[in-house]
DNA sequence: CGCGTTTGACCTGCGC
DNA sequence: GCGCAGGTCAAACGCG
């Protein structure tokens, strides 16, 4: 399931996102982009956190999100109120310590959540090989008008 | 051989 | 201080 996928369905939608620093908009995910399905929860405590932090639930069957990002496993812990485990990844780029952690859903076993800490601090590789060119051909066009 | 996953141990924060 | 729960480390292992 990749990014483009999530955009598409009408199940995804941002549960809890919360930011100090504020969203960058220079990240690689731009989920604001449909506003009605945000749902903006701040809390105090949350607040005097550091780093932006921020999840949304997906309705897939496959545990991994293939948000364009590399990520690499580091550990898998069972929690307390959930039948399965949740597992923690973070970004595989040097320098970049962005993490994330996906645990499916007890209660709809169809559903999984997964949780963003941090701001990527380079652009994704993968969309931009995919990206690039596309916006050439553009370009071209553009050019022949 | 390099990179990613697995998995038990270890660390840390919190409530009692 | 103790125990629990959640988060991280790191060695071992698997795979292309």
């Amino acid at each position: 399931m990749s990014l483009i996928d999530l955009e598409k369905t009408s199940h995804s939608f941002v549960d809890h996102m919360s930011s100090t620093g504020g969203y960058d908009s220079s990240h690689g995910m731009n989920l604001t982009s449909n506003p009605s399905e945000l749902l903006l929860i701040v809390t105090a405590e949350e607040k005097a956190m550091k780093k932006p932090r921020f999840a949304f639930r997906t309705k897939c069957d496959e545990d991994i999100l293939d948000d364009g990002y590399r990520w690499r496993k580091y550990g898998q812990k069972s929690v307390k109120n959930s039948l399965y485990p949740r597992s923690y990844y973070r970004c595989t780029r040097h320098m970049c310590n962005v993490k994330k952690q996906v645990q499916r859903l007890s209660n709809e076993t169809s559903v999984v959540e997964t949780t963003y800490e941090g701001i990527h601090n380079h652009p994704c590789e993968e969309i931009m090989q995919t990206l690039t060119p596309l916006l050439h051909q553009m370009q071209f066009l553009s050019n022949i008008t």
